[in-house]
RNA sequence: UGGGGCGUCGCCAAGUGGUAAGGCAACGGAUUUUGAUUCCGUCAUUCCCAGGUUCGAAUCCUGGCGCCCCAG
């Protein structure tokens, strides 16, 4: 069984286990991915501490397939503990996940967003405050289950691609700081989930044959909307749907239950299928249009984290080409990022993409190759409609232009122009 | 109540004697470790109703009912 271990790091030969026996922190979710990390730190022969999050309540989660770090999962992340014979802690963070994350998920779709709560998760909580606690207790490194691969580079540690471009979730961890990154490891990067599951089963791991976690975890009927009218009460209120043309088309029941590129649940027959084009929350209105009204090229990021090597305002000016993706499923794309004052920044991007809302995430990469370098991304904070000329287009184009002469420099402007 | 037109799935709409296209919507599933997209499948034994002609009608005839337009 030994023999299968890769030693001492699988998918990091250069990073900080390579030497001496470390106090990892391994963050046990009770899945399979992060209970195959327990065990292979524990093989590799360091000291292992498993810490299990519970996030929110447990009586609502319990038993859900699919679910994590409640109920189930953590008596789950508890017999592999067990099995395993090393120390396991179960921590209360129902507080600060609702406060850093499931509010935040709440006000973001009230105000006509759609967030992405595992990124707020990961920078939030299992990269700060986790974090802190490993430190806390110790810890040299923390280890977690995501597929992504860490490297140690010439001005320190960088991030790359998962190998397995299937699992790859480099999209979800733009946001971690080369701060953070000094302390982080994910020893799942280097393999292909089905080799991961097959270590499961090979070291007898009693959550071998549990499905793959997916959809937000803390909903567990998988209807984020209830979740949302119970934080916000009032904020769910029914109003019309528009299209681009200026004809009132319909009925919605509330803005939070669309994002944009959304087809189903319009209810609105015709010679096309609509599209939600754009959520305009001050207005309570759903604006629909053919799919032509989907393409975007240039967005606005607020918040960017920067994991280049040099200094992020290099890409201000005449900016600087680097390949970016505005979906975790998808190839990433050309494109030029122009860099602004207080993270925020603009991406043009070669293609455009289809149903870019705000909310969501725009994620930079070196190049086009599997194991590209991150680097980096931000919150799409604007984007700017690619509309035909219609009146209501008319009035939307001019809307984003000036927001986006307001909130940033001449670079963009052009872009604006040349868009 | 003179003239003309129309009534086919929730919406639009083919089909004018041979045994109900298609699009949109809806629903179900697959895919997706955020939201979406996409893909696959399902969706009128019946054509406003009632009779009739015919081997056979949504398609022809008769009578109802309903709607629209023009005229008065």
């Amino acid at each position: 069984m030994t023999d299968i271990v890769p030693t001492p790091s699988p998918g990091d030969p250069d990073g900080p286990a390579s030497g001496p026996r470390l106090r990892v922190v391994v963050a046990m979710s009770g899945g399979v991915d992060s209970s195959v990390v327990a065990a292979l730190m524990h093989q590799a022969g360091h000291e292992v501490i498993g810490i299990t999050l519970q996030l929110y309540d447990h009586g609502a989660a319990t038993g859900r397939k699919g679910s994590c770090c409640a109920g189930q999962d953590i008596h789950d992340a508890r017999r592999v503990a067990d099995a395993l014979s090393i120390p396991h802690y179960v921590l209360d963070y129902e507080s600060r996940f609702a406060a850093s994350v499931i509010d935040s998920f709440a006000e973001s779709y009230a105000a006509g967003e759609t967030p992405i709560p595992c990124v707020t998760c990961n920078q939030q909580i299992k990269f700060r405050d986790l974090l802190d606690t490993a430190k806390e207790l110790g810890a040299d490194v923390l280890a977690t289950g995501h597929y992504i691969q860490r490297r140690e580079g010439p001005r320190g540690p960088e991030l790359m691609r998962a190998a397995d471009p299937d699992r790859d979730q480099s999209y979800f961890l733009f946001a971690t700081t080369p701060e953070q990154l000094r302390y982080l490891w994910f020893p799942l990067g280097g393999m292909p989930k089905a080799e991961v599951r097959e270590l499961a089963r090979q070291l007898g791991l009693p959550v071998a044959e549990k499905a793959d976690s997916q959809d937000i975890c803390f909903v567990p009927t998988g209807r984020y909307t209830g979740v949302i009218e119970r934080l916000k009460p009032g904020a769910v209120k029914p109003g019309d749907i528009v299209h681009v043309d200026g004809r009132r088309l319909g009925r919605h029941e509330g803005i939070i239950n669309y994002t944009v590129g959304q087809r189903k649940g319009l209810g609105i027959p015709g010679p096309e299928p609509l599209y939600v084009v754009r959520l305009d929350a001050e207005h309570n209105e759903v604006v629909v249009g053919p799919r032509d009204c989907l393409r975007t090229k240039s967005l606005v990021l607020r918040n960017t984290n920067w994991l280049g090597d040099e200094p992020f305002a290099q890409a201000a000016g005449g900016g600087l080409r680097i390949f970016a993706r505005i979906r975790s499923s998808q190839a990433p794309q050309a494109a030029t990022v122009f860099a602004e004052a207080d993270g925020v920044a603009t991406v043009v991007l070669e293609d455009g993409e289809d149903g870019v809302a705000v909310g969501q995430a725009c994620v930079f990469y070196a190049s086009g190759a599997h194991n590209a370098r991150l680097l980096g991304g931000g919150f799409i904070a604007r984007t700017i409609a690619q509309l035909p000329g219609t009146p209501k287009a008319a009035e939307l184009f001019r809307a984003d232009t000036e927001a986006n002469l307001r909130g940033v420099g001449p670079e963009a402007r052009e872009i604006d122009v040349a868009n």
